[in-house]
DNA sequence: CTGCATCCTTACCGATACTG
DNA sequence: CAGTATCGGTAAGGATGCAG
């Protein structure tokens, strides 16, 4: 498999780009790597789901659950009581993709001191060629 | 390591985000993906690169370029000539980025077919209870 | 050839108000 | 509680023109 296969094969028309780009984008979303990590541990309700991220609005949380669960990573319980009561977790094909991400999550993390001293050497460089 | 380790400390602030999750935008943006996947074939120069992706801006390609050698990923080589003529390639920490991406793209490319029979689960169950 | 600068359109996303 | 609907600021990103 090459870099082709990745790329949309129209690259002038504006289409939807490749499927896999799209899942992609869905799985390494803000909310949704967020997302993913959370449900690997546990279930979780919306607003419970909310407080332990943080940060995510409604709108937004509502939106990443309602594209992972298209998807068919996450799968949405909703009982009819009231105050209504809604679950969400992780299916095996989220199962897959949360450890997926969280393995590529964990990669990032242990690196990122190497990738914090490459920009001070970047902008150090930088500093001297421009302004002085 | 948990889910608060990944998120910002400070939900309300409009600050720059936990560290981690930028390098982690920057190797799954659009270009960055495939920018890594074209050079852990070979070393490109940038037109070639240009053509290889396909469907990229000039703007695109030089930012994505930029990040990811501000990053440490990828090392780029000017020559003084005319025409002028500069070459990408991967770093160490680059390759370890690329194998880490290209790991997820597979499995991303590996479900596809998983992802697009839920999608259409899905939109079906929508289909019978919204409209009719 | 390899960029950088500018304009301009789009689409993301947060805030707010409202529904069942 | 668990969302939906709408508005608006902002930033991503494509197109174009110009420079070295």
């Amino acid at each position: 498999m090459g870099v082709r296969e990745v790329v949309n094969g129209k690259p002038d028309v504006n289409e939807p780009m490749c499927p896999s780009r799209l899942v992609l984008e869905h799985v390494t979303s803000r909310w949704g790597v967020l997302v993913l990590a959370a449900l690997m541990e546990r279930s979780y309700r919306f607003s419970e789901l909310r407080r332990t991220i943080g940060g995510v609005s409604e709108k937004m949380l509502a939106q990443t659950l309602q594209t992972l669960e298209r998807d068919g990573f996450v799968h949405r319980e909703a009982q009819p009581v009231i105050p209504p009561r809604v679950d969400y977790w992780l299916t095996g094909l989220g199962k897959e993709a949360a450890e997926q991400v969280w393995a590529l999550a964990r990669w990032t993390e242990r690196r990122v001191p190497a990738v914090q001293a490459a920009r001070a050497d970047y902008d150090r460089a930088r500093e001297g060629t421009v302004t002085n």
